[in-house]
DNA sequence: CTGAAAGCGCTTACAG
DNA sequence: CTGAAAGCGCTTACAG
């Protein structure tokens, strides 16, 4: 016997509605009920609109957990996002709410963990279909997940970060790319004394950034950077703007590995050494986050392709599910260079000659 | 017969392992495992740790989907987060997950829907136990929704958010109290000339910081203060700055609804009029979201409360599940406000007699 | 196209 | 405390 739907005198269910209890009001068995709401089950269009009137009569959705259970399909990926403090990524989160929208797929946020065992876990225990990691997390935490994910076959995409040693998929903005563009556009603004600013040594949008811009300055036959290394924070870079700019022959051109710390040492240049930007200094950053349009900072950026990224990694995430055993994928997206008014445009305009 | 955990070579499961699997291993019955995995179940610690060590030994946890389908709770708490944009929520986000990790909750992401009914369908369709809602959105939308969830017998609370005509769960920082801090220790300063500078005007936080701020003013036998509309954002507040600061007689000094609205109030004033802030202007912001500690803007703000209320928004969102016909509850919880650089802190300091 | 029935992986009375 | 069995609400061969 099954549950009978009780109604309220003011008319709202007590109890959830069942397939069975649509299929009684609406005069046809239980798996038709079920049919109706698969998109290509085998029913007559006839039936299915019965169907779904006695559903909308009863708000009727079919469960998703029973659904789970005999499908073997959760449809839910989780989301870890350790980097938070990165403005860029709520939008990030957003974007791939949209895209996953349209497929159907859901999105379970991975709580705060304390090991990568634990993570798996959770992961099994709510059958989540596939891991998003947006970061790499201090601990090597991130990595480790990647790593133990992949062992227990369930798919792993990278968003902007990869390792070496880790045959995940992986979707970034072309990093090294934008560095050299960075380097390409200081060297042409007629500045000769560099820096980098760099976050966590150990990630790969540390390293790529980096070694892009620094390769770059090489092939121009620019003179070397200075290296500096910080926080991926607003108050790390700051703190190393405040240290670098105080050196006997300060820059006149950091590149920052993104722009919360191009940000921090922009203020920092400003508020704590005195200095104008870009006339004593000018400062690129990446990711363009809001805040680097904003009056305050117009603060030149490499743009982090978010758009494209996720749509990348929503179609690596599917088709993962099903390939699995393709060869881990790393994929490349250029991002564009946002000329805004934190660096120099051109030499011959600041040193007439 | 039940399905057997095939093993390769390398040492992968294959299939995820089920009790059946564990209870084979350890030789027990399969609720026994069941029981192992119940915090408060009737088993020996015996036969719980033979259990565990079979579980460990396959990877295994109980798939959630299943449980939630037998107990009828899914454990899942809905989150619906239509501002993304302010900078202070990926932190109230954060602070949600750490508070409910704690209870073992988990956190869905509401997609973007066209209408509360599709998240109505999406909210039955994922057993989601309750509803956070953190915002009101444009349209009038998460209105709509936490009037047909309480209908729908779905718990919802409103995070910095009420509807005088919804009864649904609230936990809001004191925003009038908090309008009328700022009142206070701008009229302490020795300022005349009062503006406020608000978001939609159809949320309470608007209404309520206003009021807060012009009652308190009237009380204080100050003038009234003009008052500006735009949206809560950073271009928003830029150009009612723009527009407010160009007027004849100017305000000197300004609270805005918002850090948002007040961080581009301060850039207009500064980068648009060629204004000093504090000594041309105060600006008075709300929230103290990251950037307002930055040392390009130093804003004073009332700080909300973020970690009391998450903690008092997860305790309501658990006993409403149990104490669904308590009266709607409406709880204020006080934020205090942080001294910065950009308001005048003593009349007698900057116009000494 | 339609319906009756088995089964997904659990929890929980029920009996011992 | 322990086990055998029913049942949660679906999907999907299977038979017609």
């Amino acid at each position: 016997m099954s549950v009978t739907v009780r109604v309220k005198s003011s008319g709202e269910p007590r109890l959830r509605a069942t397939s069975y209890d649509v299929a009684r009001l609406a005069g046809v068995s239980q798996s038709t009920v079920s049919r109706a709401f698969l998109a290509n089950a085998p029913i007559s269009a006839q039936l299915r609109e019965k169907v779904m009137g006695a559903a909308r009569q009863l708000s009727f959705r079919p469960n998703a957990a029973a659904r789970s259970l005999t499908t073997s399909r959760s449809h839910v990926v989780a989301f870890f996002v350790p980097n938070i403090g990165n403005p860029l990524y709520p939008f990030v989160l957003e974007t791939f709410s949209r895209h996953l929208r349209a497929l159907d797929h859901q999105i379970l946020l991975l709580p705060l963990v304390e090991s990568a065992d634990e993570a798996l876990a959770w992961l099994i225990q709510y059958q989540v279909e596939s891991l998003v990691i947006t970061a790499a997390s201090p601990l090597g935490l991130s990595k480790e997940i990647a790593h133990k994910c992949l062992k227990a076959r369930i798919p792993v995409v990278l968003f902007n970060r990869y390792f070496p040693d880790v045959r995940a998929a992986s979707v970034n903005c072309d990093n090294a790319r934008g560095g050299a563009v960075a380097a390409e556009t200081l060297w042409a603004a007629g500045h000769n004394r560099f820096a980098f600013i760099g976050g966590a040594e150990a990630t790969s949008t540390h390293a790529d950034r980096r070694d892009g811009f620094v390769d770059r300055l090489r092939e121009l036959g620019a003179p070397a950077p200075l290296i500096e290394t910080t926080a991926f924070s607003y108050a790390g870079g700051y703190a190393a703007g405040l240290k670098l700019l105080g050196r006997r022959s300060r820059p006149d051109a950091v590149f920052c590995a993104n722009d919360l710390i191009a940000l921090g040492v922009l203020d920092a240049a400003r508020h704590g050494h005195g200095l104008k930007v870009p006339n004593n200094l000018s400062i690129i950053g990446f990711d363009d986050a809001p805040m680097a349009a904003w009056a305050g900072y117009e603060l030149t950026t490499v743009r982090l392709p978010v758009e494209a990224m996720v749509a990348c990694a929503v179609k690596m995430l599917l088709s993962g599910a099903e390939e699995r055993h393709r060869r881990a994928e790393v994929v490349l997206i250029p991002g564009d260079l946002v000329l805004r008014g934190s660096s120099r445009v051109l030499a011959s305009v600041m040193k007439p000659t």
